[in-house]
DNA sequence: CTGTTAGCGCCTTCAT
DNA sequence: ATGAAGGCGCTAACAG
């Protein structure tokens, strides 16, 4: 059996309530006793049971962090920042760990993290990435969220809009993106440079990341004085989810549909791999007939050929910003919302269109 | 305050010993009595409490992914595998959560960890990447498995070696890569497309991964009857941490070591990204001037131009079965240990030297 | 400054 | 099949 607070108290002649107050340091112990704590502490190898404090003390060391999926580079930036910033034991109340939890975005796999992070009583939760829209999803969400910061859990939005009106009352401290403003500036920079046709690889209908990106893109052409909206619109529009092959096929659908299109802009930076990857297999050149754009802003965006315009989340200070937040570290923004700024990169893969009018 | 146990027992009419067993369903217990009680803990929206649970049946929820840093995709792909494989709740003992920890390949970093997830009991530790060697790190490092293995935490390694000869006694499960076999392999195809001036782009020195894909790149050297030692091989090879920048530095000293090099082999695909930079920005043109290849065949490199000649390592395959490991679900290999075969992938990065003899 | 005394919430023998 | 009771290891009043 593993060694005790008990036996070490009796090794160093003492009641376990002092060795207690040496480990924690929250008491005044004197020297001498301090001394003969530390020692039989060390003789021992005595580490002290984290669950049995947690019970006792009514804390926890644990912070949720839920993820898409942590081998995307876009979770996985945020999870390390936030990881990193929950870790570090020189902080008041520091040296949480973080549980790392794959929902694969899906809803169900939401509530069920959030039940586990729950039973574990964790002292905080980050709930990265687009939310679900529809189907009652955020009100299932709400609800859960709700519970949990009445028993003291901190929650965290990172990457996702603030909840809905009915759960505002829930104290959450959110670190939304600027989806919006930096797909309308990535979109307007594809008008300035004279592109007319642009086709649109969107994510999956239901996240509100695909929407506000979708609506920053429609926004910039309705501002050109452009149609926004409409079956002409929509034949530019293709849907799918946030990976590669996803974006390989949309793009052979845009330009079956289209084969005039002069640029293509991709939900995400790694649809847009896919996208360059179907284009230059059509046999077109990048940017020469058609300009190509991601979003994110991913490390591997630059080392791209040609180098991707896209627009730049920084994600690492988000998920650190988030991390500080969670920790109770930092105090939460006005009305409990920090938009973060994104920035447009333009690159080389997007150029005029080849006979363009800008 | 929350629900706990005993509110359902008295909401149920049954002790709280009954609702135990009917949630724990490791007990018989009448249908109407199971019901009764369901139908409580339904109404009172009753959470367990881990924590007591843990305390009381010394059991934990919790397995500890030690990685460098989850950011980097190696290691996020790995911990994204073992996450989906433990939190299986349909499996026998599943249901686990992963706790990540971003050790950034400082040892200290990772036995401070270790220390934490003994603290929390941990059911199962899985350490990845490549070991630190020397100044009594691995000593300290099985040390501290040592105990974790007495106290009942299942350990696996994966994408390290063994533990070294006087560990050998702690019961560990490795699930090792092929490091060596695949530099071999690697460097063997550029010698066999011509290349005899092959610069090298180590990782930090004192990892073994870096040690064995130095090796294997030295091992085919010598089979080859090129000298795979001595000040000359020396020259052409630089050490560097495993990123980006670091390869961009490296491949430029290599090519102001020795300008007429046709060829530079990686560490990892990371690196490599930065020498294919570093190469293009002095003017040569990949591979007609000069050919790279990489490590790992992370998913970016497809995407690289021209696509990296590259090493696949399955890391999700690797993480999932680490991750079977660690819950007990799948018998140990033989000895503890199963090395991943490695394969080589040969893309658009290599190709034979202007005037090459092969 | 230190020891004593209660639990924290749950599981698990032991009875019944 | 169910209940009663003790204890997992620690912390937090409360005394002294």
């Amino acid at each position: 059996m593993a060694v005790t607070l008990a036996d070490v108290a009796a090794r160093a002649g003492v009641s376990s309530a002092t060795v207690s107050r040496v480990l924690n340091g929250n008491y005044p112990v004197a020297g001498s006793t301090r001394e003969r704590v530390q020692r039989a502490v060390d003789d021992l190898d005595y580490v002290v049971n984290g669950q049995a404090r947690a019970l006792a003390a009514a804390t926890s060391d644990l912070v949720g962090v839920l993820v898409n999926d942590v081998a995307d580079p876009f979770f996985g930036l945020i999870a390390s920042a936030v990881q990193a910033e929950i870790s570090d034991g020189s902080a008041p109340g520091g040296g949480k760990l973080a549980v790392v939890c794959n929902t694969g975005g899906s809803p169900e796999a939401e509530l069920t993290y959030l039940t586990l992070l729950e039973r574990q009583r964790a002292a905080g939760v980050v709930i990265t990435g687009g939310a679900i829209e529809g189907a009652g999803h955020g009100a299932a969400v709400a609800a859960r969220l709700a519970r949990l910061a009445e028993s003291g859990t901190r929650i965290v939005l990172c990457g996702r809009p603030p909840l809905d009106p009915p759960a505002t009352a829930i104290p959450v401290a959110t670190v939304a993106f600027d989806n919006l403003g930096g797909a309308r500036r990535l979109t307007e920079h594809l008008l300035s440079l004279g592109h007319r046709r642009i086709g649109y690889v969107a994510g999956p209908a239901d996240r509100t990341t695909t929407r506000h990106r979708l609506e920053g893109h429609r926004a910039a052409l309705a501002a050109h004085g452009l149609p926004s909206g409409g079956p002409d619109v929509e034949r530019l529009t293709v849907h799918g989810s946030y990976d590669r092959s996803s974006g390989y096929d949309a793009a052979l659908e845009l330009l079956r549909r289209e084969p005039s299109l002069t640029a293509i802009v991709a939900a995400n930076d790694t649809v847009a791999l896919g996208v360059c990857a179907a284009v230059r297999d059509r046999g077109f050149s990048i940017p020469g007939d058609i300009s190509v754009a991601g979003f994110d802003d991913l490390p591997f965006s630059v080392d791209a050929t040609p180098a991707l315009t896209t627009v730049r989340i920084p994600l690492q200070e988000a998920g650190a910003r988030a991390g500080r937040l969670v920790m109770g570290r930092q105090a939460p923004p006005p009305c409990g919302l920090a938009t973060i700024r994104t920035e447009l990169m333009v690159r080389a893969s997007t150029a005029r269109p080849r006979g363009g009018t800008a």
